[in-house]
DNA sequence: TAACTCCTGCGAACTACTCGCAATTAGGTA
DNA sequence: TACCTAATTGCGAGTAGTTCGCAGGAGTTA
């Protein structure tokens, strides 16, 4: 648990609060800031919503944690570390899978070479049908 | 001006606010709610918001609209014959360009390939950094 | 023209998020 | 250890964007 020195190494006070979310964006996975404040009450019952938004913020100003629009609007955070992957939502089920960077290599590359355009492919989800959506099955 | 029989062929009533709602799209290009409401305002002042949400939802329930995710939570919307390109959203100056579809061929193929996975690129944004806020410059 | 529905306008409600302020608390210093 | 200062928290109000219910009005068909 070095989370101490991760904190204070970016400048940032050690609260209970700022520890929690961490933790909670942590083990989540993937969450919405509400899902990570249920998380946080969890042990802290009396943590305000504003509390974590700002945490959510201040913790991505240091880059310990990232987010992501999967789509509905709200932003899903992760940990910084456990992002490493980009998002397939299938807009018939809505299911979320996750794909290895390397498949965009390609695409990145050709942003690059032919737009100047540093893409960073795990901010927004790419957006289709999955396999099991476009098999018609019965 | 094939839109009467675009809409009724769609088995949808044939009222001002709808048409001119779907010709603000058209001439818009890409626009929020927000925008198109001020377009369809400049001929039909009194119309409601609410109006202008139920007719973008029931056009692209027709298929006649799409909307994309330009990354801000609001929905822009295209209308449905003009989606042929992607866009590269900058996340430093908020800019939004324009790349030919072309350009994610490989990418889709091999979220097809690999994943089964049937990609719509035009959906939402490509997030990064544009060339002009790459290359720093004074 | 009459009747049947769909559609519109309006206002309230809702969701997701931000902000200002006063009280609290972490971290450094003596 | 006690104290000081600034960062941080909780709370409530405020905002933007979007949805909903309802009653009246308009498009469509016979």
């Amino acid at each position: 648990m070095a989370d101490q020195h991760e904190l204070r190494d970016k400048g940032l006070r050690l609260t209970p609060q700022r520890e929690l979310v961490l933790s909670a964006v942590r083990s989540l996975g993937h969450a919405t800031p509400e899902e990570v404040a249920a998380k946080v009450r969890e042990t802290h019952p009396g943590i305000n919503l504003s509390t974590v938004y700002r945490n959510l913020e201040t913790l991505e100003n240091v880059g310990l944690v990232l987010h992501t629009h999967l789509g509905h609007g709200g932003a899903t955070y992760h940990a910084a570390e456990e992002l490493t992957h980009l998002h397939l939502v299938c807009g018939v089920c809505g299911s979320a899978a996750d794909a290895p960077i390397d498949v965009a290599a390609q695409f990145v590359n050709a942003l690059a070479d032919e737009f100047g355009f540093k893409t960073d492919v795990t901010h927004f989800a790419v957006y289709g049908t999955c396999a099991a959506c476009t098999t018609p099955e019965d």
